[in-house]
DNA sequence: AACTGACCTTTTAACAAAATTGGTCAAAAG
DNA sequence: CTTTTGACCAATTTTGTTAAAAGGTCAGTT
């Protein structure tokens, strides 16, 4: 199933294959953009493409992966502050919808095409999953050390928090209604909000 | 949209009805259960059931008002129960599980066939939110009267937590893998039950 | 090594024909 | 007057077919 690209792409012409893709993709969404819609953007031949690229979901993921990279490097820089652990858990919140929005202007305008795209999502998730668990875990065993949270099993409690979001985010996103309003990321974020200010409760040190 | 049955049906004849069709449903789904079958089953052509029910929707849905009654008439006896409030929401999961399961039956088997179903369940479950919500209202309500909860927004709260066990369910419900397993029911209990727990920690009275 | 145009194969789109099914109705049965 | 029926209609779903489009490959050019 998983391709290989065969040579190290070249840095300058990777981003820029991207950046054009990422337009498109945008634009259109992954399904209605074709290879040689980026081809011709490019300037080149469909067959370029596949010169650097296995496939075209090896792009999306590229370029999606590049959008995760950004957040993840967000993250980092939490982890390494010193605020105390419900401001650190906000703006992990605050960071998510940002990157949530960045996939969803990635993704498509439409809510029909969003529910296309799903399984992607999906397997894109799964990977991504594990990932944020750790650094939520990372984030809670840093209450902990602090004595500002109880002493609870922060993998546990971690993966419940990302999944709880995961579950809302998915059930919001499938409400035709809030798409064509235009204002899911904002109902999205009030719920992790609300959902963020029980769990904390739950857990902080008396 | 909204259609009325012309006559007032003896009890006897409906439930009878009813039986039937629910076995229809729970075997191979709304869609793939004709009138002409569940006429066949009672013995009488499709046009008599026409006499009785004005469309097959009404005779789905009247199958899962039964069912629905059922589980409200459940929460009715835990209401007026002495149960502490850690136990009254247990109990209620307990029994919204088996509400559910009831649904799954009544539904089908595959997960192809229920995310068919998915826009009716969706308005269905529409109505049904505002009294489950209602209910989860009273019963933080009873919690706050006998000291045990903080004085929260119950309404605010009992809906929070209504969508919370919501999103998780159909979450869960788009796991293809777990409906080949067999244990769905097990697996939305376990998360119903993790978050009851931290909901129940936030709100109580320290 | 970087790239192209022609080529192949698989998917999707579009459309029509056929079959199924939800729903109606005048008339019959009781 | 209530209940039931078989024939009938209209709308939806299913199926089959065909043409276009798009993903992906490759021998060969620059």
């Amino acid at each position: 199933m998983e391709k290989e690209e065969k040579t190290a792409i070249p840095a300058e012409k990777l981003s820029k294959i991207l950046d054009i893709a990422q337009k498109r993709f945008a634009r259109f969404g992954l399904a209605k953009t074709t290879m040689s819609d980026i081809a011709d953007d490019l300037g080149v031949s469909k067959a370029a493409l596949y010169y650097y690229f296995p496939d075209k979901e090896c792009i999306f993921k590229k370029v999606m992966a590049r959008e995760q990279g950004s957040f993840c490097g967000q993250m980092q820089n939490l982890l390494e502050s010193n605020k105390k652990i419900d401001a650190l858990l906000t703006d992990y919140i605050e960071h998510r919808i940002e990157y949530l929005k960045a996939l969803l202007n990635l993704g498509q305008l439409t809510h029909e095409a969003f529910s296309a795209t799903k399984p992607l999502y999906a397997s894109l998730g799964k990977e991504f999953f594990e990932r944020e668990k750790s650094m939520v875990a990372k984030l809670l065993q840093k209450g902990i050390d602090r004595k500002e949270l109880q002493k609870i099993n922060v993998d546990e409690y971690a993966g419940f928090f990302v999944h709880v979001l995961r579950s809302l985010r998915l059930y919001t996103l499938n409400l035709e209604e809030l798409w064509k309003q235009g204002n899911i990321d904002k109902e999205i974020k009030k719920e992790y909000l609300f959902f963020t200010k029980i769990f904390l409760k739950s857990i902080e040190k008396l």
